[in-house]
DNA sequence: AGATTATGTTATAAGTCATAACAATCTGGA
DNA sequence: TCCAGATTGTTATGACTTATAACATAATCT
């Protein structure tokens, strides 16, 4: 009863990052935090004011669906929703949501510290190169 | 406006992967299939009679969500659900099944060809070691 | 000024995924 | 052999992700 597709880099690719986005879930549902709200903490943390737009082309989400997202960390307290423009909503981080980010950042850190460590030492620095030319080809 | 995550690996390996999916799931409508249906037909197709546990434990799905899939299949024509026991359901691909799943092969075998072209040559040979591993360290 | 584009929002729909509960069946040990 | 426990398939349910259409408002370009 084995994988017959284990070969496959497409298969496998997507095999490694759903086994990878599960934990990381795990670790981030102790701050109670979705992925995606602890990607977008970390972002706002070295890109203050972005706005919901810009925040949505940099991680691939249709404007309709940040909205919900960016209603909801503002709910909590780690976000602030100020005019850019008439038209436009720049984000930026609360005191609370600079304080969550840098739980956030730490998490993060070890956590890609396990991915790397997961990683035979002879393939490591091929797989960083290998994953954004993957992206950028199947990428918007 | 550029993302500040680009260097971390984790990231990445989520960002290409779901640049790729999507890439593959565009593929597959051609064919009427969702993902999870291709994949499903390809393993049949090698491993053929089994029970949908069976299949569940190898991609990770569970026995409930697995109905429906299977369900849809039969009722598509493309697999036949035969009793192995008086509890388990084997799969099997019908001919329409194995014509299909043969469309399945040739394109999963030109879009894996994709993949690997995109990587750099001095970097492919460490990808599939690199995602297995990975996939390893954090798989159930 | 007027046409076009951009932004945020609401509503909606499909797909993915996990869990709980249930009936029917199988299995292994007393 | 018999029974307790595990397995299988199923239904129902809920959370999350993602895509699209439509709308009002605002900015931009000619």
């Amino acid at each position: 009863m084995q994988d017959p597709l284990i070969d496959l880099p497409g298969y496998v690719l997507r095999r490694a990052s759903s086994a990878m986005m599960a934990a990381l879930a795990r670790e981030m549902e102790g701050l109670g935090l979705r992925s995606v709200e602890a990607t977008i903490l970390q972002i706002l943390q070295q890109q203050p004011g972005l706005t919901q737009s810009a925040l949505g082309r940099i991680l691939d989400i249709q404007r309709a669906n940040m909205t919900p997202i960016a209603a909801r960390l503002e709910a909590r307290g780690l976000v602030q929703r100020i005019p850019a423009d008439g038209r436009s909503l720049g984000l930026d981080l609360t005191a609370e949501g600079a304080r969550v980010a840098n739980l956030v950042k730490a998490k993060v850190d070890a956590f890609e510290q396990e991915v790397i460590a997961a990683v035979p030492a002879a393939d490591r620095a091929h797989l960083l190169p290998a994953l954004k030319a993957i992206w950028a080809r199947f990428g918007a």
